[in-house]
DNA sequence: AAAAGTCCTTGATATAAATCAAACAATTAG
DNA sequence: CTAATTGTTTGATTTATATCAAGGACTTTT
C-alpha cells in the first residue's frame, strides 16, 4: 500500500534527534514570547527528542507512569477518560502548538488517553528539565503556569456547556473554537476538515452521534454553515455567533 | 441578632497578621509533605495576610486583576462561570485546606466568582511569592504544579459526569465526594450538612434543583440515604457506590 | 471491480430530565 | 408573634435528546 511505502523508516521514530525551540516556527505557540536568543538558545534543553505517533495509535495511555509533558508539532490527537463500566468521554482535541500531558503530574501516572487523530509529530519534555529550567527562567515558569491555568479555564467554559447548553449551541461553540484555533495557525477562517468523527465529536459535546449529525443538517438548511462529510465551511461567523451567545429575551420594563 | 454579636470586629477583617504555615493545622493540605523545619519557616513567607470572607460574599469575582492563590482556613466556598445571556455554572465546591484563584494565572484576572457559602477565612497567597520560593524550594515547585494538574483532572471527571452519567449517578458521585473530602478532614464518614442550595447541587451536576429533590427522595425511598434538608447521612456507601459504578451487564458469551 | 467495513444521515419512537405549578417547611425580617 | 422570604418537595405535563432502525456514502481490502 501507498501509506507503507511513505512510512517514516522505523529508526527515526522515537528518534534521538535535537529540535531546537529557537529555530522553530512554532515557537510563539509552545514557548515564552520575549525571550533574549542567549536564553532562548539554553531553553532548547526543554526539549529531549520528537516522537511521532502514527493515526489511532497512543501517545500515552491511562496508567502510564508520567514523565513528559509533550508539545504537538504536527497532526492532530483527542484526549479521553473512561469509566469502570467503559464510557468514554473525549476531554479535548488538540493540534499543533499545544501541550498534552498535564494530567499525569498529579499522581505521577496518566489518568486519561492521548489518541493522535492523524499521523503526528510530539516533542518530548521531560518533566524533569522543565521543572528545572523553570526555576532558572522565571519566564517559563510564568509560561507553564500560565498553560495550565489555561486549561483549567478551558475546562471550566466546558463545564458550562455540558451543564446549561443547547445541542445547537454546543456545536456552535465547538466549531467557532475550532476554526479560529486554526485560523491562529494560519488556515481559513471559514473552511476546515474535521479531524474527528460525529462520535467523538458528540463525546466531546455530551451528545450522541445521531444528534451531532441532525444539528449539522439544521445548521446546513438555515444556511449557516456547508457541510459535506468532515469539510465545514462557515458560512455566517454571526448567526453562529448569536446561537453560541443567544441574546437574553428583550422583556418590557 | 446572635450572629452580629459575634461577628468579628472590622479592624480583624482583612488583616495584616502574619500566618505561620509551619504551624498551622492544615500544613499538610496547603503545603508539600517531607519539608525540614528550617525550610517550613521559609515557607511561611508565602502567605501575607488572611482574610475573612463572610457569608454570600465574594472572596474574588469575575473580571477582578488577580493577585493571589487563596487557601482556605476555614469555611466552604463555591466557584462559578457565568455567560452572556445569565447562565450560571458551578465550577466547583472547596473547603479548608483547599486552593482557589488559580483560573486567574493565564490573564491575569479571574474568569470565575468565589463565594462564601459560610462565614470563613483564607490565607493570602500573593503569586509573585509563590513564584518565587517555588525556583527556591523544588518541593514547593512540585507541590504548586500538583494542585494545578490535580484540579485539571478533577475537571476531567466533572465533564465525564456531565457527559455521560445520569442523574442518580450524578448526585451518588457527589455525595461520595463530599464525604470523603469531610471525612479526610476529621468528620463522618457517614454524616454532613451541605452547604449548599440543591439548586446549587444541581447546577454543578447539570441538572435542575427539582431533579436534585426528585433524586434525593429516590436513594431515600431505596434505604441508601437518609435526608433531612441539608442533613444527609450515608446509610449504605457500597450501594451508592454502585450507583455510581453500575456493574456493565453480564451478557452471554 | 466487488465486498466489507466505517462513518454518516434520516425517520420513528422512547425516555430522562425540564418545565410549570402548587403547597409546604424553614428561616429571616418586621 | 406574624409576615415575608427563601428553599424544598411533589405532581402533571412537555420537550430535547437518546435510542432503535435502516439505508446511503465513502474508504479500504481483496
Amino acid at each position: 500500500m501507498l501509506t507503507l511505502l511513505f512510512t517514516t523508516p522505523k529508526k527515526m521514530i522515537d528518534s534521538n534527534f535535537k529540535v531546537a525551540c529557537s529555530s522553530c516556527n512554532l515557537r510563539e505557540l509552545c514557548m515564552p514570547v520575549g525571550l533574549e536568543i542567549s536564553d532562548m538558545k539554553k531553553l532548547d534543553e526543554v526539549v529531549a527528542t520528537r516522537k511521532q505517533v502514527k493515526q489511532g495509535q497512543l501517545l500515552f495511555g491511562n496508567g502510564d507512569p508520567f514523565t513528559s509533558l509533550y508539545a504537538i508539532r504536527t497532526g492532530f490527537f483527542k484526549t479521553c477518560v473512561s469509566n469502570e463500566d467503559g464510557r468514554e468521554q473525549v476531554t479535548g482535541f488538540q493540534m499543533a502548538g499545544e501541550i498534552i500531558g498535564l494530567d499525569g503530574i498529579v499522581t505521577d501516572h496518566h489518568s486519561c488517553n492521548a489518541v493522535a487523530l492523524e499521523d503526528a509529530e510530539v516533542c518530548i519534555m521531560p518533566f524533569a528539565n522543565v521543572e528545572e529550567l523553570s526555576r532558572e527562567f522565571p519566564v517559563l515558569q510564568r509560561h507553564v503556569h500560565k498553560i495550565m491555568s489555561r486549561e483549567i479555564v478551558r475546562e471550566n467554559g466546558m463545564m458550562m456547556m455540558l451543564g446549561n447548553m443547547r445541542a445547537e449551541e454546543r456545536l456552535a461553540a465547538f466549531l467557532l473554537n475550532l476554526v479560529q484555533r486554526l485560523h491562529a495557525r494560519g488556515f481559513s477562517q471559514s473552511e476546515m476538515i474535521l479531524r474527528m468523527t460525529r462520535e467523538e465529536i458528540g463525546s466531546y459535546l455530551g451528545l450522541k452521534l445521531e444528534t451531532i449529525s441532525r444539528t449539522f443538517s439544521k445548521l446546513s438548511e438555515d444556511g449557516i454553515i456547508e457541510v459535506k462529510q468532515r469539510y465545514v465551511k462557515i458560512l455566517s461567523p454571526e448567526e453562529l455567533r448569536k446561537i453560541y451567545n443567544p441574546q437574553p429575551c428583550q422583556t418590557s420594563v
